[in-house]
DNA sequence: TTCCAGGCGTATC
DNA sequence: GATACGCATGGA
């Protein structure tokens, strides 16, 4: 990674990225494409817009205390993606998932936000959680607090939409508030006090805790498993995923989510 | 109309 | 502990 400013913009140069591989791939869901290789989001309530493919991208109206501070950790630019790449492609399966999306990276989300998003994407489509989110962000003004959500109620939240989700919602703001469940504490503990900490909240079982954990508190070896994965798990890792993997394995699922749906979901 | 979507809670065995 | 089933909503 390496980075330069041009004016009110940070010229971003890192060769282990494409937007279309982070930002819409159903990792996080604040963003919306508003041009070729150009997308408008937030992490919380830090705007940005930002362009560019193949190796050189463009932070639009960005200081370098925001870029430093904010976007550096968000796109995870302290990571060799390079040498994941390599340690991956000892496995046939993941050196193919590699290759079909080279710019994928892990994003690392605020924790908070990461648990709404992922409670949200409960038997849901990617296309109505960025809405019910979106709706919600709109609503506060910012990305609300657990404090602040967890005044509201099911009946409250219609506005939402959200349907049997928005009870979950208010019982996960209401322990994170509370801090019946810490979420500043979990991020350290060993990861399977961490998922059984996460899953105290109503709406939070093993797949949504391992999101949360990957990406929201940078738990690299939380390895969600949803329909797709189990799909990937049951055709080519009968025997389990590679134990040489393990620390990293979350990582490696970006990939092999991202193989399995784009090229199984465009077969059927 | 029916089915499905990055699952989970509950009931039942 | 394993296995069915319902669940809010909206698009295909």
């Amino acid at each position: 990674m390496r980075y330069e400013i041009s004016g009110k913009d940070i010229i971003l140069y890192e060769d282990d990225l494409e937007l279309d591989d982070v930002l819409d791939t159903g990792q996080a869901f604040r963003w919306n494409k508003v041009g070729e290789n150009a997308y408008f989001g937030y992490c919380l309530d830090h705007p940005l817009e930002i362009s560019g493919t193949n190796g050189r991208f463009i932070l639009k109206n960005t200081t370098e205390d925001d870029f430093l501070n904010v976007w550096v950790g968000y796109f995870d630019l302290g990571t060799d993606y390079s040498a994941l790449r390599t340690l991956y492609s000892n496995d046939p399966v993941l050196c193919s998932a590699c290759g079909f999306s080279r710019g994928i990276r892990l994003l690392r989300q605020d924790s908070w936000e990461a648990l709404v998003s992922f409670i949200f994407s409960s038997n849901n489509n990617i296309k109505r959680i960025k809405g019910i989110i979106a709706r919600l962000a709109e609503h506060y003004g910012h990305f609300p607090t657990a404090s602040e959500l967890s005044a509201e109620t099911a009946e409250s939240l219609g506005y939402l939409r959200a349907g049997f989700r928005a009870k979950y919602i208010v019982d996960a703001a209401q322990k994170v508030a509370s801090k019946e469940v810490d979420l500043k504490k979990a991020a350290s503990l060993p990861y399977d006090e961490a998922r059984a900490e996460l899953m105290k909240i109503k709406g939070v079982g093993p797949k949504v805790a391992d999101c949360v954990l990957l990406s929201g508190m940078y738990r690299t070896e939380a390895f969600p498993l949803d329909v797709w994965m189990k799909r990937v798990m049951e055709e080519y890792y009968k025997d389990g995923l590679p134990q040489e993997f393990y620390e990293t394995r979350g990582i490696a699922q970006l990939y092999l989510f991202n193989y399995i749906r784009k090229y199984k979901g465009e077969e059927k």
